[in-house]
DNA sequence: CTGAATCCTAAAGGATACTG
DNA sequence: CAGTATCCTTTAGGATTCAG
């Protein structure tokens, strides 16, 4: 029997909790895709996150090292999100989980259809 | 511009569903580990689990086709779980998590370390 | 423009007792 | 042994308002 895992300890769990969070995966995907975003570019590509949780997931994803906030101290503000270097290093994880995901929802949705013939 | 991503065409989002659930990942390592299981032994391999919890990743689980559900009839019953044929794709990516969670962990603590030198 | 503060709802998960 | 059923707590997220 091999050693209890919990999920305190677990590394894939790890993984997941940095992405857990409703809208952290398509931040991430948006600031792959274009690199610097500001604030409400960021909310106009995702038009149904509130300005609460934009917020609350952007001070996260900065928590973990996975983004940069930028101020420009001006009137009105100016506020621009990167992703770090080592942010960028999710890219791959990113790739492997798009992939699996898609795959899966073709499996789903085979499956949907078999169970329509009986 | 890219187009826009929304959670519900998000595949990232589908892989991520797929594992949704605090017990999720571990109920799948010990599958992945072990091959076949029955309830009691995934409950004493997960002490802090509830059983309604078990119960219940393990119907969502089910439903995904990752796992396949094994009943005996007999008394007292006998249930076993392991991993359908499908399921077991799951495999590379729950490595992919554990590196990239493992490097993660080890990064947040070097960035702590540094904190704290100042 | 980029938030912070407050209040509220919904969903996930836990505790406990019971059952074929 | 392998669950169900019920009730409760916690947490994530949404709606709205205010502010520098």
């Amino acid at each position: 029997m091999k050693e209890k895992i919990n999920p305190e300890q677990c590394q894939v769990v790890s993984s997941l909790n940095t992405l857990l969070g409703k809208w952290k995966p398509i931040i991430l995907q948006h600031l792959l895709a274009e690199g610097t975003l500001r604030f409400n570019e960021l909310k106009k590509r995702i038009p149904d996150i509130t300005q609460r949780m934009l917020t609350l997931h952007l001070r996260e994803l900065e928590a973990q090292d996975l983004i940069k906030r930028v101020v420009y101290p001006q009137v009105p503000p100016k506020v621009e999100y990167s992703l770090t270097e080592y942010g960028k290093t999710i890219e791959p994880l990113m790739n492997t989980l798009h992939d699996w995901g898609k795959n899966h929802l073709q499996h789903i949705e085979n499956l949907k259809k078999l169970d329509k013939l009986d």
